[in-house]
DNA sequence: ATTTAGTTTAGAATGATTATAAATTATTTT
DNA sequence: AAAATAATTTATAATCATTCTAAACTAAAT
């Protein structure tokens, strides 16, 4: 009954959708959206995670097919990066990322962090949707020529 | 001789960056920096302008070769958005884009064009490697609700 | 001219993602 | 509540981009 009682919302979000709340579903609900702070994945994260909390298997497939369809409900966002694998991120608002490309790691920037002073309008026919930010990084002392102290 | 002295700047240059000048890195030195303007390209199209060029196969490899020397070089940036194929550009300035993700269009924004007003510190021993501002654009009718007029 | 080192190449290997079609499960209809 | 239906899950195959490999080739150095 607790069980039921904290997936309850999750029951509603998937039927007010259209999507009907599958036991996958409401186990992958509860590991994206249940925790105190957003953050990020890849799908072989998630099915890893997944996995660990059911403490038993889920197809690769059901894992890509729900991330999708909760993209497209505008749930998860997909993160832009350089590279080959394919990052989600739970916080679906508009926000930033630095991302440290040596290491992979990606950390969020609260969207009233940046300023935009100056964007140039959108090509004729068009309008902005977003705007997205990406903060590279690296290290501080990369590059850092020899010096004899 | 017109051939040569066309290509004699290009073979300097990889000269210079300790990459032999074959007929291959030329030819494609050719195609991406032989114009008035930059352009974004993938690597099956650059693979394709190549062969239409010369008239003759290039190995796939070479073309994947290539582009990463010309990268690491700082040559060739790559483009950091959502999809499963990577983009490149010739123009290797700091500078932003435009990104319609219905139709996979890119256009560039120069630097100058957009202003970041507050940007947030690097986190601890990082620091800022390169902005890059993505703006999404859409239809200007994407989701318009139908009026009856 | 010979040697050495770097480059190209075709094709194999890998890795992520998508497609397929049968089995299962949720919902609707009766 | 049982039967019919429609959506979902699943394992596996297929696809696609990219990287690896090792042999053949080419440019540069000796």
């Amino acid at each position: 009954m607790t069980l039921l009682n904290e997936l309850k919302p999750f029951v509603k979000r998937l039927r007010s959708s259209n999507l009907r709340p599958t036991k996958q579903r409401l186990t992958i609900c509860k590991v994206l959206f249940d925790k105190k702070e957003t953050f990020h994945f890849t799908i072989e994260q998630l099915k890893k995670i997944v996995e660990k909390n059911t403490k038993s298997k889920v197809s690769l497939a059901t894992i890509y097919n729900t991330v999708h369809a909760f993209k497209k409900k505008g749930y998860l966002k997909e993160i832009s990066l350089q590279g080959n694998k394919t990052f989600f991120d739970t916080n679906a608002n508009n926000h930033h990322h630095f991302y440290d490309q040596e290491t992979g790691s990606l950390i969020d920037i609260k969207n009233e962090d940046i300023i935009l002073n100056k964007v140039p309008n959108a090509p004729r026919g068009k309008k902005i949707k977003a705007i997205e930010v990406t903060v590279k990084i690296e290290n501080n002392n990369h590059n850092q020529k020899n010096k004899n102290y």
